[in-house]
DNA sequence: CATAACATGTACCGATCGGTTCATGTTGTC
DNA sequence: GACAACATGAACCGATCGGTACATGTTATG
């Protein structure tokens, strides 16, 4: 298989990007800590833009496919989902290597509207939105746009948080939040 | 005064690290913007780093003293000010050099705690954070601690949100969820 | 006017940046 | 065993990185 040797490079330059950040992490690094050699790199792909864009897709592919799984394992009616959100979150904040969204990074490094990264970045935000609104769109919330939105703000919220203030009681606390956010909507 | 040159130096540097990021910008493309010589500006700052330093903290003083300024010009009462905080986030949204929250992209760009940099940036939210407390402490929230970390989810939600989406109906979104929240902790 | 303090431009340092070249394995397939 | 296809290491490119050296203004105060 052609791929593999290519999704190994994606799937470890993505860890180091994540981990050090995308002007930190220079193309030697990337040959150093992950054994390929940087002639396979640029055969693969032609600029370190498109490696980054590589590993922002998988990234967006890898989180998304987890963070839906759990949360549909937690809990399953919609309403329950919304809330089951914040306790993947909550896992997700715990793990040894969390250092907040990938994707919050890229666009405070690649901050050009309309650059490939950018772009990249903001899509997976709307593509996570679409998802919160159509749990949402399932309750008996009056308006389930307004609804998925604000949950969508406690959810970048507490993301932030986690990163810049630990842990701890965050997602509990967004958590609190969304319930009290719900329960104002169908009472 | 000696310090005025220094002080120039570190208003222009500050606009530059904000709007390019920190390692996208060089020592020789803040000679080039500022028109300030290297060698003075390795005489006020030993570092690069020193420099980004000192850009935040001049960041955080005149964020913080610019916000809470806004909120007590919108509205009296402790409670009527939480609320007020959006309106003033919405402002800044929609200031056309909006490129989301500096000291998030610090965190981002140097996510080892412990860090001068990525230190700094988390002191500048938890001072925000007290502030938020203070307030809610204020009003007759049955938890005010609780309330104004939850409201500080909002805040943050929609400072990414704000730079992710666009700027538009964002601060909005977090107004009427806080107020749904000051609401349920005073009801 | 002298003098000390500060600011300047330019050239330079070794290291690293993203990216290329090329010659040499290693591999699986017919 | 021959032939592609893929992967490798190492040398190399010009440009830029953070930082320094040095000699020449500029400026304000005594």
């Amino acid at each position: 298989m052609s791929a593999s040797k290519r999704d190994e490079l994606v799937h470890k330059a993505l860890k180091i990007f994540y981990r050090d950040g995308f002007h930190a992490t220079g193309m030697d690094k990337l040959v150093k800590e992950t054994g390929i050699s940087k002639t396979s790199m640029y055969k693969h792909f032609r600029t370190k833009d498109d490696l980054i864009l590589a590993s922002l897709r998988l990234r967006d592919e890898l989180f998304r496919n987890k963070f839906v799984r759990k949360v549909e394992t937690l809990a399953g009616d919609p309403a329950a989902q919304l809330l089951a959100m914040f306790d993947a979150l909550d896992d997700w904040f715990h793990e040894l290597d969390f250092r907040g969204c990938m994707f919050i990074k890229a666009s405070g490094e690649f901050p050009i509207k309309g650059s490939p990264i950018y772009d990249t970045a903001a899509e997976h935000k709307k593509l996570l939105l679409d998802y919160v609104e159509k749990l949402a769109a399932q309750t008996t919330a009056k308006d389930p746009l307004l609804l998925a939105r604000q949950l969508t703000l406690l959810k970048e919220g507490a993301i932030v948080a986690a990163h810049m203030r630990g842990p701890e009681g965050i997602a509990a606390d967004a958590k609190l939040a969304a319930e009290a956010l719900i329960k104002a909507q169908t009472t």
